[in-house]
DNA sequence: AGCTTCACTTGACATAGTGTCAATTTACAC
DNA sequence: GTGTAAATTGACACTATGTCAAGTGAAGCT
């Protein structure tokens, strides 16, 4: 009964991330995934209410397969506040690629369709919370810059981290995405620690 | 003759500049703009061929009445490198709030008008040139850190000064334009110049 | 076998916004 | 007055989303 209700809904995600991944989350309309999943355009509608909600199952979707519960979790369990930072960077700025193609879609329908901008509020509230938890660290080791506060330090790191910037830096400029994620911790650490530039 | 068809020409123009200043660059519609200008929507496209090209004649209106050219000049008159920088950090990141709603409306339109995306890179092309200028008089002088080749420098900035991250920091997080300004430059200090961190 | 139910199909339609076209109107210029 | 250029009006094509109603087909129940 339901089991294969659910292998449509899959079958309906999986579509949408594969041809957002190829596309870079541009063009794709409700009947070319209706068309890749192998049902007609209506009957995506059987699944989800509207492409909003159905690029915000996507996401949710794909961090269920690419377990990012468990990667973020990772950098919880580092003992120092700069290990925690760099590894939480480490974590989220491997994940940005994974997720790009649908997050990219959503960003662009945020004007106009209240749901879209609300889900990805959402992501970023999810997003700063982990960042505060590393800051909070820094704190707590004694290692953030004293001309820094929590939130503002929090802020920093939220709006460099952000996928548009990922974009310029590997799409627009090419740079190797572990060279990203290596530069993306150097200027955490510069901005954030304290003292003669340590790290 | 054409000096009252240059009058409306210009009306449209600055209606639309309103408008999406006012909108934050969303949900400006060409019958708004029409209507804003006191005139039907179908007059608006004896002057403009379409959206795309009526956004972009936009920007350069503002570029026109806010004389960029002569903001950015005063940068190229600074006799260090660093000073260079500083001065171009300040003139661009001062620039983006006035340019924000139509760029803005631009960016929400590049993926899927061909126009619209050449208008952005041209832009955005003068932008790096700007930055080209400032680091390579960086490395003149022999501050450029020795990590960072000149293009890798001029990346960074292009990268982290974009209209996006400006967008986070003062409409997202709500920090005052002067501090957005401030942490630019003592971003870019940090992460191009040699040494144990200058200025 | 007969009946229901559920997922899906087909085709038609509403809506929004952009862009096009043709037939007029208005106003000014000579 | 007549011509010309700018603007108006109303109609229409197009694209993509989302809705609706009627119908098909296969599995499950009794």
């Amino acid at each position: 009964m339901s089991s294969e209700a659910v292998e449509t809904r899959i079958r309906i995600l999986n579509a949408a991330w594969t041809l957002l991944e190829a596309s870079h989350g541009s063009g794709v309309k409700m009947s070319d995934i209706a068309r890749a999943a192998g049902i007609s355009r209506q009957a995506v509608y059987l699944h989800f209410p509207n492409r909003a909600e159905l690029l915000i199952a996507a996401t949710r979707h794909i961090d269920e397969v690419k377990k990012v519960g468990a990667r973020l979790a990772a950098s919880r369990e580092a003992s120092t506040g700069i290990e925690r930072l760099e590894a939480f960077i480490e974590a989220w700025g491997n994940y940005i690629p994974e997720v790009y193609g649908v997050v990219r879609a959503l960003l662009a329908m945020r004007d106009s369709d209240a749901a879209a901008r609300a889900a990805l509020d959402d992501r970023m509230r999810g997003l700063r919370e982990g960042f505060e938890a590393a800051v909070k660290a820094l704190a707590r080791d004694g290692v953030l810059s004293p001309a820094l506060s929590v939130p503002e330090a929090v802020d920093i790191l939220w709006s460099l981290l952000s996928v548009e910037t990922w974009e310029k830096f590997t799409r627009d400029c090419g740079w190797p995405q572990a060279r990203y994620v290596a530069l993306m911790q150097e200027l955490a650490s510069k901005m954030l620690l304290a003292g003669p530039a340590s790290q």
